[in-house]
DNA sequence: TGAAATTACTTTGACAGACAGAGTACTTTT
DNA sequence: AAAAGTACTCTGTCTGTCAAAGTAATTTCA
């Protein structure tokens, strides 16, 4: 399991291109993070929430309810065009971070 | 320049490789990340100091005070062992974090 | 000479993101 | 009927980063 403090600051990332992919409730996004990353990584319930309401705040995903199938009523979210370009935005940010990162840690694999 | 809180929880492995190079002081760590990200990114000096402190309580490094021949007294940092194997761990996790985030990034770029 | 710039380190207080823990509530399984 | 699983919310806490302000010595250059 990878430490949290390492994952900061990319969950939004992580969130937005999820919902990017079609509309998602919490509880999907969490399991399908963990599916996705072979349990390798697993973002925490209160995290996950955290992300909504601070994504929601700045209009970058909605929200509306959906069916109560199974358990509690599911709260789904989609992307807002502005959160399609923060998010085209973070992933170049992440090219370049990944290149700035990776020029301290070269040589020491 | 890079947001800090995307960079943050990678400061220490940045600082321990610098010091694994040679012993430094921590305004020369400060030029020289600026120097090699092309001031890409700049660790501010308050958080420099921090880090010192952290790893020096963790005992991955330890200091010792140089020469005064430039302005203020310079205090020297060196790795130890137990930052050695700190150091090459936060490697191999960088790997994984790494992978993990592209996992998400990727068909997006 | 002496003012300004540069080198070098320290401390305090504040903020934001992540999380543990506890709670609510409904559905499915046994 | 109890237990397990699904699904969301809230509160308080911890940690890492940073702005701001301070101390102090050396170098530059007018």
């Amino acid at each position: 399991m990878v430490r949290s403090d390492i994952i900061r600051g990319h969950l939004d990332s992580i969130i937005l291109r999820l919902i990017l992919e079609k509309d998602r409730y919490g509880y999907e996004i969490s399991q399908e993070i963990s599916l996705r990353t072979n349990n390798r990584f697993q973002i925490k319930e209160a995290t996950l929430y955290a992300v909504f309401q601070r994504l929601e705040k700045k209009e970058l995903i909605e929200a509306y309810y959906g069916d109560v199938s199974h358990g509690g009523k599911r709260k789904y979210y989609c992307i807002t065009p502005l959160g399609k370009a923060y998010l085209k935005e973070l992933v170049s940010e992440w090219m370049e971070v990944k290149e700035i990162i990776n020029l301290f840690m070269e040589g020491l694999e």
